[in-house]
DNA sequence: TATTGTTATACTCTATAACTATA
DNA sequence: TATAGTTATAGAGTATAACAATA
């Protein structure tokens, strides 16, 4: 081995800043999956996927709603609702009521009323996280910017 | 109508449709979604997904990075680097130039400068449209919010 | 005619393990 | 030992087309 002092710095211990680290379009994208990932991991430990604890916000919030219904809200579509309430209704946690011959209302278990406790306990404390890590200044603003880019 | 001094006041401007719309995670997930999408579009007017893109503008900026480099700015596994890459040399816009017997600097070939071009003018127009759906007093919050939640 | 629920399918992004060769 | 490049594979989200039954 050479002396250290005379070789060019090895390591970035600091990823260099990039042409893309300013852009809105980029830091919103990396800034997104940075934070589902980290809620994801936490969603993992009562063995719920992001779009399952979302789905059950929702069934949880009213008793009357199709899965056509929740798939609009969550800007879901009505093929994938499917499979998450397929999951859903395997792990037992909600069950179909008909409105119709056509459609039926998604309603929660017992045990899906349980799951959601902790699915909301798990997403206050990650928004709560979240707006955390935003500096004071910023952070009122956050969500009506990131409104405003929805649709 | 009734006697509008006998209602309520509607003080509620922005009615929630449905309780996870005013969560700051949810609403970064749907905004990146929907500004994701809309890029996913116009790039795809030159043959271009977001990942390659993006790929290419680290690529146009520097012409010693290797590929291990780019996945580490771009938080892009060394394994899912192989096929975008290989899918940009298929395309003849970038090669290979060997830095010792492991490592390969990716560059831009001509073509590939050509792509770039068309790739900075989508990117810009679209940073430019993105930050103008923001009404003005939270614009210049979003960035630093944002790269406040990255890592 | 439009909508609901469904099946089938495919693409993109992401994640991990493991291997070879080289620093 | 650690890193670069690669292969293989799997999971998750998303998208479209098509179909039967019902509103």
């Amino acid at each position: 081995m050479s002396d250290p002092a005379t070789l060019p710095t090895p390591v970035q211990h600091d990823p260099a800043p990039h042409p893309l680290a300013g852009l809105p379009g980029y830091v919103l994208r990396r800034a997104a999956n940075t934070m589902m990932a980290e809620l994801a991991t936490r969603l993992a430990t009562i063995d719920m996927r992001i779009s399952e604890a979302t789905a059950l916000l929702l069934i949880g919030w009213r008793n009357d709603l199709s899965s056509s219904d929740i798939g609009k809200m969550l800007d879901i579509q009505r093929a994938n609702m499917v499979p998450l309430l397929a999951r859903l209704d395997a792990a037992g946690l909600i069950e179909r009521q008909p409105i119709n011959r056509k459609s039926q209302a998604i309603v929660l278990t017992e045990p899906g009323r349980a799951r959601l406790a902790q699915v909301q306990a798990i997403t206050e404390q990650f928004e709560d996280d979240l707006l955390a890590r935003i500096p004071k200044p910023h952070r009122e603003h956050l969500v009506p910017a990131l409104n405003a880019l929805i649709d």
